[in-house]
DNA sequence: CTCGAATGCCTAGCGCTGCTAGGATCAAGC
DNA sequence: GCTTGATCCTAGCAGCGCTAGGCATTCGAG
């Protein structure tokens, strides 16, 4: 049995490997530097190995934003936590949002931007990305305003943030007045 | 001199051909379908030709992205107008803006997802795309609220319909509560 | 201890991509 | 009538995601 324990063990570490590497080449050249021949040759396996592991490099990005999805929420969540008042947490989440996009971009890419073959909004939704938009309601559920939906309002919130970082990144939006715009968009969207 | 103005016509129809049939490629299938050699196929010329127009595929989807700046313009200049109350003015924007992103999702990517080579918010960006945030400060600039810049609250607000476009279309919010986003979103950045 | 089965991995290759070099064809100008 | 230049095509390059097929190695049964 230990022999078999071992081979798991080692699978285990490899798929692992085959998700930091491909991280790591994404956040160093962008995803469309990540092809299945460079990965292969970083881990030092040839093509096919990747594909006892994942279907495709369309799994390998889900892998990625899987696991971004749970920094992630931590993130957000040691960010609130260190603010009392409820604004000051909502400026900290936001700030804390894009921070993390800003520092992560290929793990936002593979989050949001990029197909990694995962549902979201949806029952079968992998428990990270449930708990990354958790993470976001947690503060977001309390600062919703009488009659509106602490769901809807944190997909509203979510979504102007989402907006914000992906045409910041794409040189739509200027970086100079981030901190501005994250202010702007506390102020008017939450209600104290 | 007469010749040379004819050849000139037919090249000026023909690069008209070529971005028209992107286009349409792109919305009956997705850009990914878009293809040199289907997209030369489909206007009945060799690969080479399209390369006697344009440096390559991105500056056609950056040419789709022009035509798509100069229509939505037009799209949401035309919504708005109907409209005399400030607050129905951006609601009718809103739902311009997000109609037309579901209408012509390719466009749409074209315009603010994919690289199609054009530069954004500087000196030397197109008219068209400069028009098209200008349609969009047209109305939002009187709802920005005291010591808001018009320009600023019209980048927060276009993040914030960018963000529910693109997550919307990726699966990533669910299309039901759309009105209902739109209805938030205005009631609470714009000051009436 | 031996031998067939199963496993793990690699080489090689398919059909596709964006893009380009070089040659054929054809019209314009002397 | 010949040359020159523009126009366009065929053919091909390197790289892509992905997979078929075969070679070792290891495992389990007799």
């Amino acid at each position: 049995m230990s022999v078999q324990e071992r081979k798991q063990r080692e699978r285990a570490d490899r798929e692992r490997l085959i998700v930091a590497t491909a991280r790591e080449l994404a956040e160093q050249q962008g995803w469309d530097a990540v092809t299945t021949r460079r990965l292969a040759e970083r881990i030092e396996y040839s093509q096919p190995v990747l594909y006892s592991h994942f279907r495709g490099k369309r799994e390998i990005i889900g892998a990625v934003a899987l696991e971004g999805a749970s920094e992630m929420a931590v993130a957000m969540r040691s960010a609130t936590a260190a603010a009392s008042a409820p604004r000051e947490r909502v400026a900290a989440l936001a700030r804390a949002y894009l921070d993390f996009a800003d520092r992560n971009p290929a793990v936002y890419d593979a989050l949001f931007q990029l197909d990694g073959g995962l549902t979201y909004a949806q029952e079968d939704t992998p428990e990270q990305l449930k708990d990354a938009f958790a993470a976001l309601m947690e503060t977001l559920g309390e600062v919703a305003g009488d009659g509106v939906e602490p769901e809807l309002f944190t997909e509203v919130f979510w979504a102007s943030l989402h907006g914000v970082a992906t045409l910041t990144r794409s040189g739509r939006l200027l970086p100079e007045d981030a901190e501005r715009r994250i202010e702007l968009l506390v102020d008017r969207l939450a209600v104290i």
